[in-house]
DNA sequence: TATATATAGTACGATATCGAACCAATCAAT
DNA sequence: ATTGATTGGTTCGATATCGTACTATATATA
C-alpha cells in the first residue's frame, strides 16, 4: 500500500478525472451540433491570449498531438469559426485566426452557460470554490511546465 | 461579463480540463502498450468497489454511453484483464468479473506511479493537495448527483 | 396470458484522438 | 552555396467516443 502522498494523489487526480467529464458534458450540451469541448477550447484561448498564432503553439498550449489539432482546426473551419492564413514569416506554417462568427459563438456559448452556473451557485458553496482556485492554478501550472522536462512519448511536444 | 461567480467557475472548470489532461498523459506512459486510461479507470473502479457488475452499471457509473463502456470493456477482455459471464438472474445482461491478470496489472501501475507521485511530491506543497482534496470530492459529488436532474442527451444514462 | 413498454447489450457509421510516415520549408554547420 | 538536421503541417491507419438503430429479454398492464 502506498503512502498517505500517493494516495492523495492518486484520489486527487481521479476526483479531477471525473469533474472534467461530468463538466465537460455540461458544456457540450450547450455548444452547437457538431461542436465538442475542444472546439470551444481552442476559441476561448485565442480569445484570452490573442489569435494569429500557429496551429504548432496551439497544440503545445493544449498538449496535444500536432495532427489532433489539425483536425480540431478543420472542425472550427468548416463552421467558419476561423480562418487559416499563411505565415508571411515561415514558409511551412499556417496562422489561425478568429472570425467575427467565432467571437460571437464564444460569447453566446459563455451566456448559455449562465443559467448552469447559477444553478451551480445555487448548491454549492462558492467560497469554496475560490479557495481552491489559486491551488489548483498552481498545481496547473507545476505540471505544465514540468512536463517539458520528461521524455515526450510522440510528437505531443515540438515535433 | 459575467459576475465572479461565473468567473470562477469557468475558470475552475478551465484549469481542472487542462490537469486532467497533463494527468492523463502521465497515467498513460505508465501504462502497457494498447491500455489508455480508461481501461485502467475501470479496473481501478471493479477493485475498489467489486466485481461482478453488469456493464450497464460501469457505464452508469462512468458517466459514459453504453456503446462506449461495451468498446472499453472488449479491450480490457482481450488483453484478459476482465472476463464476461452470463448474469445468471437476468438474460439481458452479463457481470464482468476481474481476473488475476487484472488485478496484477492495477498494483503494477500504480508501483509504476510511485516515482512520478514522489517527484510531485518533492516539487509541489503536498499540504495544499490534501486541503483541496476534500473540496473536490465534494464538488465531484454534487455534479454527479446533479446530472441526476438533467435529462440526458441520448442513453449516457440509463438506456 | 397477451401485449406494450422498458432495459441490456451490440452493430454500425460518423467523428475524434493519436502515432508513424511523409513533404516542404527552414536552420545549422560548414 | 551545399548538405544534414530540424520543424510545421498533412496524410494515413488504428483505436476511441458516441448517437442511432436494432435484438433479445424482462417487466408492467390490460
Amino acid at each position: 500500500m502506498p503512502d498517505q502522498t500517493h494516495a492523495d494523489l492518486f484520489e486527487l487526480f481521479k476526483e479531477i478525472s471525473i469533474i472534467e467529464q461530468l463538466s465537460r458534458v455540461l458544456l457540450e450540451a450547450r455548444l452547437p451540433e457538431g461542436l465538442i469541448a475542444p472546439h470551444f477550447t481552442v476559441l476561448n484561448h485565442m480569445i484570452r491570449l490573442g489569435d494569429g498564432r500557429a496551429p504548432i503553439d496551439l497544440a503545445r498550449s493544449f498538449q496535444v498531438p500536432k495532427t489532433t489539432m489539425t483536425h480540431t482546426l478543420k472542425g472550427l473551419e468548416r463552421h467558419k469559426l476561423v480562418e487559416m492564413r499563411p505565415n508571411p514569416d515561415d514558409g511551412r506554417s499556417k496562422l489561425v485566426y478568429l472570425t467575427d462568427a467565432g467571437r460571437s459563438l464564444r460569447s453566446e456559448v459563455i451566456t448559455a452557460l449562465g443559467p448552469d452556473f447559477e444553478h451551480f451557485a445555487a448548491g454549492f458553496d462558492m467560497r469554496k470554490v475560490s479557495a481552491i482556485l489559486p491551488v489548483l492554478t498552481e498545481l496547473r501550472i507545476f505540471l505544465d511546465e514540468d512536463r517539458n522536462g520528461s521524455p515526450p512519448r510522440s510528437d505531443r511536444r515540438s515535433g
